[in-house]
DNA sequence: ATGGCTTAGGTGCTAAGA
């Protein structure tokens, strides 16, 4: 089963694009975030027609998740129990014996803003609803746009980046505690690219110098990685008109 | 140099992203 995210930043205005993508990449789940579209405007007849089933949790102008597979989508739940947010980000669902859960973490904007502050704090109630799923699924995967590089070997400028937001002591200590749930980061297990990311700045040429982050991850449980057999970064799109500043990411689980 | 683009909302600009 091969499954993909990607940060769409707006899925009516990357409609073309996203169809272009699947028709040459016919992923069986597909995780949307930025949909930045509200659920009754979401366009389920679009995507129908390239051959998907749909989930969505969406709001007007920002944040918003999806989930697309080809085969039944199961056991849909919204947001993350216990945590109240009026913001969409979570998104979960069971498809082909795979639980899967998209993220759409907060940016943060700067340590010293509020939003750092809720970035953390939904961080961490992200990390105790991932260990209740975890204990119930154990072929789980949790993917998405983490707003977080894991390590200096994802990004472009660690020097330039050091100490900001994105790649900050106290974000990636989160991501740490996430990955000591036995989570693994699937796109480190097989051998990549040199200076490969995931996000580049619209500007300054950011991505034909290839100024980028790796933030857009794909975690899973070890009986998951175990099925895992690739993973890789499509930076094709991101060379496209009019793209999202994000390219998708790809993983095969054999299940 | 905290800008540089791109999006949404709304119609001239601001907010937000990463």
């Amino acid at each position: 089963m091969l499954i993909a995210t990607w940060n769409v930043n707006s899925l009516r205005v990357r409609l073309p694009q996203l169809s272009t993508w699947l028709a040459s990449n016919p992923v069986d789940v597909l995780a949307l975030q930025e949909t930045k579209c509200p659920d009754e405007e979401f366009p389920h007849t679009e995507l129908q027609a390239l051959g998907y089933q749909v989930v969505a949790s969406g709001q007007k102008s920002y944040n918003g998740v999806a989930i697309l597979a080809r085969q039944p989508i199961e056991a849909v739940a919204c947001g993350i129990p216990d945590y109240l947010d009026e913001q969409k980000r979570v998104l979960c669902a069971t498809v082909g014996g795979l639980r899967v859960i998209n993220v759409y973490v907060p940016n943060g904007q700067a340590l010293d803003s509020p939003k750092y502050q809720y970035k953390l704090g939904w961080l961490q109630a992200l990390r105790a609803f991932v260990r209740d799923q975890a204990a119930q699924h154990p072929h789980l995967v949790v993917l998405g746009d983490y707003n977080i590089a894991p390590e200096d070997r994802d990004v472009h400028d660690p020097q330039a980046w050091e100490g900001q937001v994105l790649v900050s002591e106290a974000e990636r200590l989160e991501l740490t505690q996430l990955f000591d749930l036995g989570l693994s980061d699937v796109y480190r297990r097989f051998a990549q690219p040199e200076r490969s990311y995931s996000w580049w700045d619209y500007r300054m040429m950011g991505f034909r110098r290839n100024h980028g982050l790796r933030i857009d991850l794909i975690l899973a449980t070890q009986q998951a990685t175990q099925l895992c057999d690739s993973c890789h970064i499509d930076k094709e799109p991101r060379a496209w008109e009019r793209p999202s500043d994000h390219a998708p990411v790809l993983a095969n689980f054999n299940i």
